[in-house]
DNA sequence: GGAATAGTGTCTCTAAGACAATATGGA
DNA sequence: TCCATATTGTCTTAGAGACACTATTCC
């Protein structure tokens, strides 16, 4: 009997300034009816290769095509399944706005129930991964709308965090990564003071889907 | 039909000066008689996980127990096996001394034959990956033998990098790194020139073999 | 004008590169 | 002694944080 094989993909998006995951009911045994990360067999005849796998499992189950989305790494072994050796080939994705449904629940990443498999594992593991690379990287710009402010950035990146970020600093660092554009003439009026300058993702560091194959 | 599921691993060296990777010629089809990545079948009995299996793989195929051996990313998909939609587990690894054998050339990774598979192109992207952890990590000292000096740390990291670094920086950044330390009293002499003091990997960095699912 | 937040300028500090100066064992 | 390389010290430069200052809109 071959190990079992699966994908499974973390959703993540900013709610309420909080970092969150989508998990899923599932539909069937084992664990049915518990909440989990989506995920699921690939479909040889449908998928091109994993990512693939994921991407479809996105669409299909979550219902959002996301900017962001990347092989994390693999969980594997005889316990982590009760059915038998298994394999899972974790994906993690960002999205602005992830879709709450009846099945579909958005959950903090620091206020998870306990969940079946390694999925609480797993999220931790991405978390971390997502931390660290947003002290590094312009990954969080993967989890705002298509328009947005410096400020509005600079909080993203503080609750990703969890701490406060120079904001002159911020400016200055997200200049120079260059993953970003004016939209020209337009300004974000929030409350009375003075207008903030509206972004953009840069069109090179859109849509990483289609950069099929090259890890970050 | 499931997938095939299978690991591969590219075991790095750095052999007269160049960045190197064990081979082995396969034994059965497809590609009987080429060299390749070493790679096989998960055993769910033996394998606690798939970096269990590389390591079972390692010691059969290659006969080494390596100090530094992690998860690479997958590879997955219809074409790139013409047994059928196929995912392998890449891992890598670090070695001082491979061994060669009848059956194991090392080759330095710019004079690569053409390999079956995609393992040309898994081996490019491996060796992308460790390029670019070695401008930031200490992970090149896992090439290294037992003991060994500063300067020659510093050949190892030109030599993986193909630059010039600057001597009394890296000196200044392996110190900070903390994952060397002294062998007291111990010096290197080689030619007639001042003898070098002799450095071992710190404890805590050696042996992330047993660190096992921590990625980095 | 005042409140509130956006955005800029400047100072300091740290880390890295360049490179000069010193150290040491073998020939 | 000299040669060759190891090791240290110093100067300069680039980037990041701290923080004060200016800008702009609504009230």
């Amino acid at each position: 009997m071959p190990p079992i094989l699966t994908i499974d993909v973390a959703l993540l998006a900013l709610v309420d300034g909080q970092l969150s995951v989508a998990l899923i009911k599932r539909d069937k045994a084992p664990s049915e009816g518990l909440y989990a990360l989506p995920g699921g067999y690939v479909h040889e005849d449908e998928d091109e290769d994993v990512k693939g796998a994921a991407e479809r499992v996105l669409k299909e189950k979550l219902a959002v095509k996301p900017p962001y989305l990347e092989e994390f790494g693999t969980f594997s072994g005889k316990l982590r399944d009760p059915r038998g050796w298994s394999l899972t080939v974790v994906h993690y994705a960002l999205t602005a706005d992830p879709v709450d449904s009846p099945l579909v629940k958005v959950f903090p990443v620091g206020k998870l129930p306990g969940l079946p498999f390694d999925h609480n594992e797993i999220i931790a593991r991405v978390v971390e991964r997502v931390r660290s690379k947003t002290t590094y990287s312009s990954l969080p710009v993967h989890l705002m709308p298509k328009k947005f402010t410096i400020p509005e950035l600079h909080a993203a990146y503080e609750a990703i965090l969890g701490e406060r970020m120079n904001l002159a600093s911020f400016r200055r660092k997200v200049d120079g990564m260059g993953a970003l554009e004016e939209v020209p003439g337009e300004m974000r009026v929030s409350g009375r003071s003075r207008p903030a300058q509206v972004y953009r993702v840069a069109l090179r560091y859109r849509s990483k889907l289609s950069l099929r194959g090259r890890g970050l």
